[in-house]
DNA sequence: AACGCGGGGGC
DNA sequence: GCCCCAGCGTT
C-alpha cells in the first residue's frame, strides 16, 4: 500500500484491509473482486491484484510462511527492489538498503548528487550509495529513519532547512541547490480523454459493466462507455447516445463531472442518464436492481463521485423508467 | 529503456 | 487551475 502512496493516505485502508483479511490465508481464499473492493479509492489497483497473487503463493506453495530474504521476496508479484529491501530489513532484520523517493531526495541533497534518478545508471548509483551507508548493526531502523527523515524534514518543496540537524553538512544547502534535487530527466506525458457514460435505466434497474484488463482501472466496474476523441457539445451528446442505443429512450439528464485527474491522464466525463422501457441484449452488462448490490463491485473514484452526487437512487431501490 | 498505472496535497 | 509527489510490471 505504501508503494507510491503517503502514510496518511494509507492508514485507513490498511486497517480496513487487515480487518477484512486478518491473515494470508484469508487473503488467498478471497476473490480478486473482493480484494479490489477493499482497495477501492486507494489507486494503483495492480497492487491489489499483486498482493492477492502473492498471498496465494505464500499460502499454497510456501505453507503460509513468508520468505525472509531479499532474493526470495523479489520473486513475488508486486515486490520489486524497494519492497523486497523494506520487508527483508524491517520484518526480518536483514541488511538490505531501501531506496524509495525519500532516500533519493535525502541522499541527492545531502551529497549534492546531480545524477538523474530516473535512469538505470542513476538507480544503480543511489542503490550502491545506500548500501554503503546502511548501519549493519541495525538495518531496520536505519532504513526507516532515512525514509522518515525525507517524509517529515527533507520535504520535496518546503524542506525545513532552518530546523535541520544536518544543514551544516548538507551539500545542496551549501550551494543553494536544495529545490533542484533530486534531478529527473523525464516528463510525464499527460493524455486527455473524454468519457461519455451511458447510465441506462429501465423499470428493472440500471446497468454497470466490468472494465477490460488493459486500460485504466483494470477489472474495476463502471457504466457502459463511449470514448470520444474530443470534448462533445451538448447537441452531440444526444446524437451519440441515440446512435449507441437503438431502443426507445429519452435522455433524462446529463451529469458533467469535474475534470478527473490521474497522474498520466486527464479524464473529462459526462454521465448521460437514459431512460428505456424495453429489455435488450446486454451480454456483458450487469443488471443492478438494488443499490445494495453495488457494495460488491469495486469502482474507481470517478464513479464513486458520480454515485455520490446523483439522486437517481432512492429508498434503497433503483428508480426506474 | 519506455510506458502505463491513481489519487492526494500545496499554493 | 497549476504544480508536485514515484515503485512495479509489461512491452
Amino acid at each position: 500500500m505504501l508503494q507510491q502512496t503517503k502514510v496518511d493516505q494509507v492508514v485507513g485502508f490498511y486497517k480496513r484491509f487487515l480487518d477484512h483479511f486478518p491473515n494470508v490465508f484469508d487473503l488467498a481464499s478471497a476473490s480478486e473482486q473482493e480484494v479490489l473492493k477493499c482497495w477501492q479509492g486507494l489507486g494503483y489497483y495492480s497492487r491489489a491484484r499483486n498482493i492477492h497473487r502473492t498471498a496465494k503463493i505464500v499460502s499454497n506453495d510456501l505453507g503460509g510462511v513468508f520468505p525472509g530474504s531479499y532474493d526470495a521476496l523479489l520473486d513475488l508479484p508486486g515486490i520489486g527492489d524497494y519492497t523486497a529491501s523494506a520487508i527483508a530489513s524491517i520484518a526480518f532484520g536483514r541488511c538490505n538498503a531501501v531506496v524509495d523517493g525519500n532516500v533519493y531526495r535525502v541522499l541527492s541533497r545531502f551529497f549534492g548528487i546531480e545524477v538523474p534518478i530516473d535512469t538505470g545508471a542513476g538507480r544503480k548509483y543511489f542503490k550502491e550509495l545506500a548500501e554503503e551507508l546502511i548501519d549493519e548493526s541495525d538495518p531496520a531502523n536505519y532504513n526507516q529513519a532515512i525514509m522518515e527523515f525525507g517524509a517529515v524534514q527533507c520535504l520535496p518543496r518546503n524542506p525545513n532547512c532552518t530546523s535541520c540537524p544536518l544543514v551544516s553538512a548538507c551539500c545542496a544547502h551549501k550551494h543553494g541547490d536544495v529545490l533542484k534535487l533530486p534531478v529527473k530527466e523525464k516528463k510525464v506525458a499527460v493524455r486527455n480523454r473524454y468519457f461519455l457514460y451511458l447510465v441506462v435505466k429501465t423499470e428493472d434497474g440500471f446497468f454497470i459493466r466490468q472494465r477490460s484488463s488493459n486500460d485504466v482501472w483494470a477489472k474495476m466496474f463502471d457504466f457502459p462507455l463511449v470514448e470520444l476523441d474530443s470534448r462533445p457539445i451538448k447537441k452531440e451528446i444526444f446524437n451519440i447516445v441515440s446512435g449507441q442505443l437503438n431502443w426507445p429512450m429519452a435522455i433524462a439528464n446529463v451529469v458533467k463531472m469535474n475534470k478527473h485527474i490521474l497522474s498520466h491522464q486527464h479524464i473529462y466525463a459526462w454521465f448521460a442518464e437514459v431512460v428505456c422501457s424495453t429489455g435488450f441484449d446486454t451480454s456483458d452488462w450487469i443488471n443492478v436492481r438494488d443499490i445494495a448490490q453495488l457494495e460488491q463491485y469495486p469502482f474507481p473514484r470517478l464513479v464513486e463521485k458520480y454515485l455520490e452526487c446523483t439522486c437517481f437512487l432512492g429508498n434503497g431501490q433503483v428508480v426506474g423508467g
